[in-house]
RNA sequence: GCCGGGGUGGCGAAAUUGGUAGACGCGCCAGACUCAAAAUCUGGUUGGGGCAACCCAGUGUCGGUUCGAGUCCGACCCUCGGUACCA
């Protein structure tokens, strides 16, 4: 048997043709409509995981069909290079970061071409090359310039052991991974990117992405959290005015204690006379810095002896230190409510405070705080003195005034928002383009000193960053001088460099700018296609970075993004795979068992994109035996349906055929044409690949000998089936089409469209209901009136046995699908 | 805690978005081929009842709207993603 299906062969075959002719090399073509489509760029971690796999399946099968559709489809590739994972595994494996990088991307390489990726190589990226990452710090002079980049105070994990900073991931019960040393929060000066200037459109742009899931952009709404209140002072005696803000001024008459975070400099002072409040400062240390640990821990304060002065009924409030409330974020102070506020409640009821209720319960029943009934909603205003009985938008508008007419508030639109915070103190990053003089002010690296090369050949065995400890890299001079600077040692947060790979990509080769004109022809990306986990940081910081993109001149639209999918997780045993749950599965073994194209007609069949998918391994078996069925039934048939190739050329062949099967066929064959392009359309891969096998099973009954009508038609039907596959299993496609005789590549193909005549039957099949039950059907000419059918149906002797006896009270037609009969 | 998803046969799922619940595939069962097994092919396969035609129940739980609900509304349970230094 020489006909026999053999993957390696045929994708070896196929890949080394794409590469040779440059399949998928493109240019700019203002004579075509161009895609661009984008698939999240890998961290080069050691091996392809099945998430890259599913993720790089789903941006080609969109790649190759909108090719097929006629346009000048681009799709990239590149490295998100920099990052923690390579520290790690420095630091496990007495690598250099910058080593063991580079050869994770030689292999990484390898696997995505064996998965027959139809990517422009010519434009790969590795984002820790400073021919990249030169751009980036150029770029962060411009924002230096413009006041959008600045530094301030902000917290930290503190590893006390290793004398290092942590990341999130790196505390595991408030201790560090490593030293197992009780993390501290401490406050170092970082650098900032003023994105809360742009929040008002980052926020408004939302509506505009209609190409976006719901999801993602609820969650981006969420996260920048525009709210109208109120920022008002409390006065304190012998110190600056205390300010809050609040979206509640209708319940500000039931405050009766302040919050302020530990390291408030209220706190800080408080605490020099009263040990208590300086072990509890210090108490409050040893936390993680995360919002869900400050949310969920236990709710912990200390009265710190001051008071503030209500700004309207002069009454002295208490002031607390708190641990959750955080310095830096808004003011470091809280107004507290506890009787329209449940956190504000516990803390109260724990601490004995007053709960002093200003809004009236919704059904008038008395407030009983001993039972928790607790009215968190607005309503109407009470024990408010001259604000009585003033709804939630009164009472707003007249606090706000009493407010702002005495100049101790204002009212205003607070985002939850924060600025980006982008300096990191480790080594495997993006160097800062920054020095320091001896008075330790910051200076930018002039332009045409950069790039500010990272040194790659370092050692690193412990968990400092290198070039903190490498005079050799640190000391410089001040820009235009000989004085003596300080070069800074912390390195940009990675998503510095994924907010922006998408544009460079349109730009291979450009020395002398970081972007030129061919922006512009690809961008925006028609199609961007990756993990539900980037819904809000990376998406959010892609889209800050392109206006700031478009601000400089460089691009000239608004949004980076036109379509967003998410794809879902791929689950084993129902929990992600992962190394450290032992429920990895090798892309690799399965590209070798099975060849690529099997694996990726599983990966597109067991699940919707957008879902969670389960591993299967007798489900890949299947997939694997689909394509063996469909090769082997090609080469059976191929002589058979030859000779219509030539008749099927004319565009007008259907017309004469008059043989029934053969025109049954063409209906089973458009009609699920009909439904694979419009799932193509939609990205339900899942669905279009269960069509392509609906139509196979179809094919293998047909008898396509009977006479020429049935092997034309039969013809017609597997040059379809070749193509409507073609997306997904590119490489057997590729071959198969050559063997039935077709010219040019299967990839450059036209499209299927439906013939709207084949499609056309005389007769339809109604369902009949009674009461919403199904009891019967009946087939109906196509051309039949409502009253013909309504009487079809009651008169069907099936439905005639619920009918029987009974009063007919109504009976709804629903035209080509069924007849409800109430009784 | 907060924000956003998801719960449908033994399993992955489908359902033209309010109109036949379970397409397609996996698994399983039976049969064919084989000395036998594997592979392959054919048929069956939501559960319960019935010789059968058929009947009843059924889409996480409870309630509601409707001629008709997996789909819409309300409450709840479980689970996954994010939560600003993993990427």
């Amino acid at each position: 048997m020489t006909h026999e299906y053999i993957p390696a062969e045929i994708e070896a075959a196929a890949q080394d043709y794409w590469d040779e002719n440059q399949c998928f090399s493109v240019y700019e073509d203002p004579e075509k409509e161009k895609y661009y489509c984008l698939s999240m760029l890998p961290y080069p971690s050691g091996q392809l995981h099945m998430g890259h796999v599913r993720n790089y399946t789903i941006g080609d099968v969109i790649s190759r069909y909108q090719r097929m559709l006629g346009k000048n489809v681009l799709q990239p590739m590149g490295w998100d290079a920099f990052g923690l994972p390579a520290e790690n595994a420095a630091i496990a494996n007495r690598t250099p970061p910058a080593k063991w990088t580079y050869e994770n991307i030689g292999y990484m390489k390898d696997q995505l071409k064996r998965l027959g990726f139809a990517y422009d190589w010519n434009r790969e990226l590795t984002t820790c090359s400073a021919e990249y990452y030169k751009w980036e710090q150029w770029f962060f002079n411009r924002l230096l310039e413009k006041g959008l980049a600045y530094k301030k105070m902000s917290v930290v994990n503190w590893d006390p052991v290793e004398q290092t900073v942590l990341a999130n991931e790196q505390v595991e019960k408030g201790r560090g991974w490593r030293s197992g040393a009780l993390v501290e929060r401490r406050e170092i000066s970082q650098w900032f990117i003023r994105i809360t200037a742009y929040a008002e459109e980052l926020l408004n742009e939302i509506d505009n992405l209609e190409g976006w899931p719901d999801a993602v952009r609820t969650m981006q709404r969420n996260w920048i959290g525009r709210s109208e209140g109120v920022e008002f002072t409390f006065a304190v005696e012998g110190e600056e005015p205390l300010g809050v803000y609040t979206t509640r001024p209708d319940t500000i008459l039931g405050i009766t204690f302040i919050s302020v975070a530990a390291e408030h400099p209220l706190a800080l002072k408080a605490a020099t006379g009263n040990p208590d409040i300086a072990a509890f400062i210090r108490e409050c240390k040893n936390a993680n810095t995360t919002e869900e640990e400050l949310e969920t821990m236990e709710k912990k304060g200390v009265p710190l002896g001051i008071q503030g002065i209500h700004p309207i009924t002069g009454e002295k409030i208490d002031i607390w230190a708190a641990n959750f409330v955080l310095m830096g974020y808004g003011t470091g102070a809280v107004m507290a409510v506890p009787a329209h506020d449940q956190r504000d409640w516990e803390f109260a009821r724990k601490h004995h405070l007053e709960i002093r209720p200003v809004i009236k319960c919704p059904d008038g029943t008395p407030h009983n705080y001993d039972e928790g009934s607790l009215t968190t909603k607005d309503g109407v205003v009470c024990n408010s003195g001259q604000f009585d009985n003033l709804n939630y938008s009164e009472a707003f508008e007249a606090i706000a005034n009493y407010l702002e007419e005495r100049n101790v508030g204002r009212k205003t639109v607070n985002y939850r928002l924060r600025d980006w915070g982008v300096s990191r103190q480790r080594y495997w990053g993006c160097p800062i383009p920054v020095v320091y003089g001896e008075d330790g002010q910051p200076v930018a690296v002039p332009d045409d000193q950069l790039p500010v090369v990272l040194p790659e050949d370092v050692e690193f065995s412990g968990v400092q960053s290198p070039i903190k400890n490498d005079p050799g890299y640190y000391q410089t001079s001040l820009p235009g001088t000989r004085d003596p600077a300080t070069r800074e040692t912390d390195t940009f947060d990675t998503f510095f460099e994924s907010s922006w790979y998408y544009a460079r990509y349109c730009c291979p080769g450009q020395e002398d700018a970081m972007l030129d004109e061919r922006a512009n022809y690809w961008l925006p990306v028609d199609q961007y296609v990756g993990g539900i986990e980037h819904a809000v940081l990376h998406l959010l910081y892609a889209r800050f970075f392109y206006k700031l993109m478009r601000d400089a001149g460089m691009v000239n639209s608004d949004e980076p993004f036109t379509r967003l999918l998410c794809q879902g997780m791929v689950l084993n045993g129902g929990v992600k795979m992962s190394k450290s749950k032992g429920n990895i599965v090798d892309p690799q073994e399965m590209i070798d068992l099975y060849g690529a194209d099997t694996v990726r007609l599983f990966i597109m069949f067991a699940s919707p994109p957008e879902q969670a998918v389960e591993w299967n391994d007798g489900a890949v078996a299947g997939a694997h035996r689909f394509l063996r069925r469909w090769w082997s039934f090609v080469q059976r048939m191929k002589t058979t349906i030859a000779p219509a190739r030539k008749q099927l050329q004319d565009p007008s062949w259907s017309r004469d055929l008059t043989d029934t099967r053969a025109r049954d066929l063409r209906r089973v064959t458009h009609r699920i044409l009909e439904r694979v392009n419009r799932d193509y359309d939609k990205i339900h891969y899942n669905t279009v690949v269960a069509g392509a096998m609906e139509l196979f099973n179809h094919l293998e009954k047909f008898d396509a000998e009977a006479n020429a009508h049935c092997a034309a038609a039969l013809r017609e039907s597997v040059v379809m089936l070749n193509k409507i596959l073609s997306p997904i299993t590119p490489h057997i496609a590729h071959r198969l089409w050559h063997e039935l005789g077709e010219e040019g590549d299967i990839m450059d193909a036209r499209w299927p469209v439906v013939d709207r005549e084949a499609l056309k039957s005389d007769t339809v099949k109604l369902v009949i209901q009674v009461n919403g039950k199904l009891r019967s059907e009946m087939e109906v000419p196509v051309s039949s009136t409502r009253k013909e059918i309504e009487s079809m149906a009651v008169r069907d002797p099936k439905a005639q046995r619920f009918i029987r006896g009974k009063d007919i009270r109504k009976t709804i037609v629903v035209p080509g699908r069924l007849v409800n009969i109430v009784v």
